[in-house]
DNA sequence: AACTCTGCCAACCGCCCCTAC
DNA sequence: CGTAGGGGCGGTTGGCAGAGT
């Protein structure tokens, strides 16, 4: 495999994208949704590779993305998931809504590796320093590319395995008191895929077909316990035998070959909050079974935890059930559906929907973004602002009134039909208002 | 003021998977 | 079944900005 064919080309700009090239993007695709992206710079007008066009879009333009540093509450979360998942970015950027994987890369490469180590704690594999120092060589948490790819999520949505970033003796989870939040939004976008309002009854049925692995052992990561009351509700619901579904709404089974019925005895119950998710996928994690030793310890006043895997059967296996950008797995997809329905002869200046001004009330309960505004105190159109501040866009392209419009032609979303509004807000902002 | 150092971040590169043909 | 193209991911790098000397 070499490089894509678009980048053979010449001619194509490389490089920082200029407020121009920025505005046509933005344009074409809050008009006609990227499609192919292939096709996009073409159809756009811009020197680019559509590769280049894509990561654009998606690290920078998209209008749903936080701008700004990081919360202490993102932090803690992505450290939290870095330590499940590894260096799988965008899985860990699907868990923080507005974040890219390319933003939790860099501040895990710039700011969070050095905590780690500035706390005691190995980054690569969230022990202990001295232990990882004592305990010889140092597994990378990066996987190889094979596990990489039985790991990250397919688009059909088929259950993976996973292979966890830690070997032997992993650390779980730290039990700072600034945590204890992130460890239940973990836990509640684990329990939003059992919410049965995301699912057709018709789909839940009993499936469990998973193979164990030995290869899998010992890589199974605790949160503070009491904090992981959904986990519980988690590990009910696989000794239910409930089905996980993907994005394409296909059903796929948890491992169930493990002792799942200790989770209650170790993780007790207490009331949370459950959001409705129109996600079908995220990270699921079977539980290791009675092998498994806990192990507590503290490192600079925190307290976390060790497993001691089993060293033959009774693997703990951790699944994750799918990847993908948050934003694209959603029912908020931007892509066209067919590129050929586009516009091949867009006009840029003549919109399909026609002029786009002021926002109306059905177009606020509708648009992610302006409830994900609302939910920030901002003027929807301050978020705007925040794409760029040296790009002045022309306000009557509001993306999210072209998103609206987009969706529905789409079909992807109801014209205005009031009666589905609550469960659209319901969703939306539980997407976009409880961050 | 000029230079160097350092950190951050946007973008690129290379690889892999999936799918259509 | 093999191949090519597209999408996506993680690692790496180049350039910019700010701090320090």
């Amino acid at each position: 495999m070499g490089r894509h064919s678009c980048c053979y080309k010449q001619k194509l700009r490389k490089g920082l994208w200029s407020p121009e090239e920025d505005e046509k993007l933005l344009r074409y695709i809050t008009q006609y949704g990227h499609g192919c992206w292939s096709s996009v710079p073409k159809l756009a007008g811009l020197q680019r590779c559509g590769k280049s066009c894509r990561l654009r879009w998606i690290n920078y333009l998209r209008p749903d993305l936080k701008r700004g540093t990081f919360s202490q509450e993102e932090e803690d979360l992505i450290i939290e998931l870095h330590a499940v998942l590894g260096n799988r970015w965008s899985q860990i950027a699907a868990q923080l809504p507005g974040r890219t994987d390319n933003e939790i890369k860099n501040l895990w490469n710039s700011c969070l590796k050095k905590k780690l180590r500035q706390k005691g704690i190995d980054p690569a594999t969230h022990k202990p320093l001295s232990e990882v120092e004592h305990g010889g060589d140092d597994k990378s948490t990066t996987p190889k590319s094979h596990e990489r790819a039985a790991f990250s999520g397919s688009s059909n949505g088929l259950s993976q395995t996973q292979q966890a970033p830690n070997s032997e003796n992993t650390l779980l989870e730290h039990c700072s008191s600034s945590n204890a939040n992130n460890s239940s939004k973990i836990s509640n976008l684990m329990n939003s895929s059992l919410d049965k309002d995301c699912f057709p009854n018709g789909l839940l049925s009993s499936t469990s077909s998973c193979q164990p692995s030995d290869d899998l052992v010992g890589h199974f990561p605790l949160q503070p316990l009491g904090n992981y009351a959904s986990i519980s509700r988690l590990s009910e619901a696989i000794s239910n035998h409930s089905p996980w579904f993907g994005q394409s709404g296909k059903s796929f089974s948890i491992n169930t070959e493990f002792g799942c019925s200790t989770m209650p005895a170790i993780l007790p119950h207490s009331n949370i909050s459950f959001h409705h998710d129109p996600v079908g996928f995220r990270p699921a994690m079977t539980v290791p079974n009675d092998n498994y030793c806990f192990k507590p310890f503290t490192v600079d006043e925190s307290r976390y935890w060790e497993v001691n895997a089993p060293t033959s059967s009774g693997a703990a296996n951790a699944e994750l059930l799918g990847s993908g950008s948050y934003f694209e797995n959603s029912m908020l997809s931007w892509g066209l559906e067919n590129c050929n329905t586009m516009g091949k002869e867009a006009d840029m200046n003549n919109p399909p929907g026609g002029h786009i001004g002021d926002i109306k009330l059905p177009d606020y309960f509708h648009d992610p973004l302006l409830i994900g505004a609302a939910s920030q105190h901002q003027a929807p159109q301050s978020l705007y602002n925040e794409i760029k501040p040296d790009t002045h866009f022309d306000t009557n392209y509001s993306s999210s009134a072209m998103w609206l419009q987009n969706q529905q032609d789409q079909g992807l979303l109801p014209s205005s039909d009031t009666s589905s509004c609550p469960k659209n807000i319901q969703r939306l902002t539980a997407l976009f208002g409880h961050i």
